[in-house]
DNA sequence: TTGAAAGCGCTAACAT
DNA sequence: ATGTTAGCGCTTTCAA
């Protein structure tokens, strides 16, 4: 009965080779346990010999799973998100493996209604769980999904909801701000400047708290040395021209590695050396704050580890769905480079 | 019958409730035609109503199909090469979905043989195609997937093999620079310096071939004033020194925004402005082109356009396997930025 | 134009 | 410890 190698091979196929059942392939595949030690071998024997894996789409409809997690991929931002997000999905895909899962990409018809996507996914059991990373304020994706029995993550803490019962990994964007200013602080200022975004973003006001709170703890003076703009090179820049004329400064922390480098910009114009004149550190640990001339001292977040405590909430997840998860809450590390500029003591 | 509405609603519960037979219900998601109008109708309503949507699983295994294209994730290295990817992937999911395919993203188990990862899902018949993007010298996937009958498009023409038969979608890197160096040459530059990689890289060679093609169209020298380095900052700047003190150029084209920046470093301690003394022309149009001051001018490749190509070619492989395909070359194009200086006339 | 029968490859439940 | 039976939800084939 040998086909001619034209399909792959199934587990009749296996089970006629080493003349037992089908049932006992497919344990052999899956409790091994059960089978006595010198069956197995045989069994195990003709997989390898025929080269047997079990059908996917078989095993799928049999046990209503279909080890694929969905990750839906926001529409392209110019920016320095896209660099952050690669870091993610890498690890996660990693972990997603370890733990027999593979990570389906996907996007939305329909750019104003988000859901679409998930919708479908769902509704045609095309994948057991997601993974949700935009969790900003007042997005419906959990609220959702929640409604919907969907199992998932969220990359992001439920911002909307303080008693959200769905498990969440999140990173402690206050505690790196706080670093970044701290490591000023130790370096010897205490005009130390913040530069951050408009107040509707919440991860804006949660990075901006850090900086005041270090200030406060050191029992430092902030008033005037704060600045609310828009995430990009000529906000930055603009805005340190101002703060440098206004509350002189000796040290920027900011909201982002755009905003920074706005701010070098700004003392270049000046004659000024970054790190020896002024310090500044950045926010993300882009390309652009390894890559810049002398080097962007910069937050850095744990994405790798943030994918791997994502990975195994959903494990936990999937397999005791009725478990209330707690939330993860990470916390970064500070790069630091040239722009953090020597001792000043 | 109703279920509980615990489990998603089947062809049977439809049918039921429109009064027909599944097969019926089956023809009017797949063959709407066949039906009468009013048959249909019903039908639709009824799969309205319950929000059906057929299981991925049972048609999976009925039609020996997945609908999913499978997409390698090279290791995490260090550099531009996430970015470029990113703007890829983005594309390659929106196009894909566009022709009814999800992406699968997976890593290999073993970092030393990209081979694996590919095998278990070919034989597990999880994937119906491939995407393989780095089709590097010697790389053996090509040859291995060809070899073992798997539909795969390759990102990337097939150097190593002139008459390979796989479709192939890749951008003309040569014609990259050539407008680099064109564009330099129009500002009123004659001596032209080309930073590039080591001879061992193909793509390198590639880059490099562009420059040399225009500045020999317009009979110029290019004598001494070629380099030749690896891919990082430090690089670029000790390469621009050297070619500085020794053949006086008054611009760089780069084979990449990170040796750019380098340049752009040894500009700024010589106390030259970057476009105005010197002009300097990246490539890759990377996050860095876009924020450093003052801008810098990089090629942009077509990355959108080559992934709807790549679903393309996927399209038509998965429909008429026998066709071969040609590969299709895209032109990059330049962003210019403040470091192309003004003109020299 | 619609329906009935069969089976894709696998595993859960039960019987031996 | 191994085998038998049944069926997951769908589509292909053929009959009405």
């Amino acid at each position: 009965m040998s086909r001619f190698q034209m399909s792959a091979p199934t587990l009749a196929d296996v089970a006629e080779l080493a003349g037992v059942s089908r049932q006992t392939v497919s344990n052999a595949v899956n409790n091994p346990d059960l089978l006595r030690a010198d069956t197995l071998a045989r069994v195990q024997q003709a997989i390898d010999q025929l080269g047997y894996k079990p059908n996917r789409a078989a095993r799928n409809l049999r046990t209503r799973s279909s080890q694929l997690i969905g990750l839906r991929m926001a529409p392209v931002q110019e920016g320095t998100a896209s660099a952050v997000m690669d870091r993610f999905v890498h690890s996660l895909v990693e972990s997603s493996r370890e733990a027999g899962y593979h990570v389906l990409l996907f996007t939305s018809d329909d750019h104003t209604d988000p859901l679409a996507g998930y919708d479908d996914l769902l509704r045609s059991t095309a994948v057991d769980a997601f993974v949700v990373t935009d969790t900003y304020l007042g997005n419906p994706q959990a609220a959702w999904l929640r409604e919907r029995r969907a199992p998932f993550v969220a990359f992001g803490r439920p911002w909307h909801d303080p008693d959200a019962r769905h498990p969440w990994v999140d990173i402690d964007a206050a505690a790196g701000s706080a670093l970044a200013t701290q490591h000023l602080i130790d370096k010897g200022h205490s005009r130390i400047a913040w530069i951050g975004w408009k107040k509707d973003s919440l991860l804006g006001e949660e990075r901006r708290s850090g900086w005041l709170r270090a200030m406060h703890e050191a029992e430092l003076s902030t008033t005037g040395l704060a600045s609310r703009v828009e995430d990009a090179v000529a906000s930055g820049r603009s805005a340190a021209q101002v703060l440098l004329d206004e509350a002189k400064p000796t040290a920027f922390v900011c909201a982002s590695d755009t905003l920074a480098v706005g701010v070098m910009h700004t003392l270049a114009e000046r004659g000024l050396q970054a790190g020896d004149d002024i310090a500044v550190v950045g926010f993300d640990d882009s390309q652009v704050a390894q890559t810049v001339w002398p080097g962007l001292s910069s937050v850095r977040q744990p994405l790798e580890q943030a994918a791997v405590e994502v990975v195994k909430a959903l494990e936990g997840l999937l397999a005791t769905p009725s478990v209330v998860a707690k939330g993860v809450m990470l916390t970064p590390t500070l790069e630091i480079r040239g722009t953090s500029g020597p001792d000043r003591h």
